[in-house]
DNA sequence: CAGTGGTCTAGACCACTCC
DNA sequence: GAGTGGTCTAGACCACTGT
């Protein structure tokens, strides 16, 4: 017996064995759903399924041709910082080093479509009581009126819960550190530090802009 | 008339808004397949949708629940480098700086999990003129008979095309540049670099490990 | 216009897992 | 044991698009 996995194993197999090579028009659904012996919603799964990934490309009437140049697409996982901190077997804690009402610098104001004047919170995040990241936060307190303990939750954790969010961006760079950043983390100012950037938005106004600045040895990993 | 998407977009409207609060159990597909007047299969696949972006846990029998840490799931899409310099509207170019036959440093051989000698390549990928990324690259030769012009021709393209992997991971880092990656880019070394690491592996024997360090400003984005 | 993928349906059986 | 999601089927109609 065979289901839509083991069909796309098949087609995958047989890809990678250059059986179909790059750039060629493999079989219509049809004609594979009688190869297979099985339905066609059964075939169509299992190429949508690869399509996804990128490694074929469909169009109707055209039929489904094997990519010439598969874009690979890399998941990462973002998890709250404490189940990160956790899944690496290490004890999590948070600290608030600051925190204070302020216009946005310009960047965070165009990032967010807003230049009103924003909740900015700075919190610590420790692995086993070694710093692990600097959260950098403007939080719009317009649609968060009532906040919980900074000292009890992190920021991050509380938002996740308790904020209906619309739409988001996530962006991953290498930046020096600024004074700041390496102060609080424990380096050399210039050292280089994984920052990933967020980006949140409700229905209509936005909800938060996050900065997170990992210490060094901080990797994302991907299966492809 | 509606289809999957619409019946995913009323269910998202609803978690958003809290009429599903996070940790609750939904509706079993039955149930909602009678609410919006379709058939199980039509639900199946909306659901299905928002428990693979993480914002849904499905359990046969526990039946469905709204995930209460929503693990956000970032995509980005890897292209190959001629296709994001040109996505740029920039022009691309590509420099063999090296090749030699070497057996390759601990970190590569462990990543690997081979310690036989490789052919080394170290191609400067251009955009527009300008130093775009550094790629340092292994490669396993027994696995690639015969290699084509590289100054025709990208390694990185070549092997894409035309040859057969099975696994891979890729891992991304900042790191300082190295005095070799700040001279080929053009930086003060200890610039901060996003680097991403591939490992492919064939059927039985590793085929490549490629080191790509770019060039300040680079960005990975994503939307969620 | 015609071929191909995209989706929906109604029903069925199965696999898992909570009770 | 029983409830729920996971999947398959056979058929149908539709949407897109190359010719």
């Amino acid at each position: 017996m065979q289901g839509w996995e083991d069909i796309r194993d098949e087609v995958l197999r047989r890809i990678r064995a250059r059986d179909w090579a790059p750039g060629v028009t493999i079989p219509t659904e049809e004609d594979l759903a009688r190869d297979f012996g099985c339905a066609r919603a059964t075939v169509n799964r299992a190429l949508r399924d690869l399509a996804d990934q990128g490694l074929l490309e469909r169009r109707r009437k055209a039929g489904t041709r094997v990519a010439l140049l598969p874009v690979r697409r890399a998941t990462f996982e973002i998890p709250v910082i404490r189940r990160e901190v956790e899944g690496r077997g290490a004890t999590y804690a948070h600290r608030v080093l600051s925190w204070r009402r302020m216009v946005p610098p310009p960047p965070v104001a165009s990032r967010l479509g807003s230049a009103a004047e924003l909740l900015f919170v700075e919190t610590l995040h420790l692995a086993d009581g070694l710093p692990f990241a600097l959260e950098t936060r403007w939080l719009n307190t317009r649609v968060v009126p009532t906040l919980p303990d900074l000292t009890l939750v992190s920021l991050n954790e509380w938002l996740v819960r308790n904020v209906a969010y619309a739409t988001g961006e996530i962006a991953i760079s290498a930046e020096p550190a600024d004074a700041r950043e390496a102060e609080a983390l424990g380096l050399a100012a210039g050292a280089a530090l994984l920052v990933t950037e967020r980006v949140t938005r409700g229905d209509e106004a936005p909800i938060t802009f996050v900065r997170l600045a990992h210490a060094p040895g901080y990797r994302l990993r991907s299966e492809v």
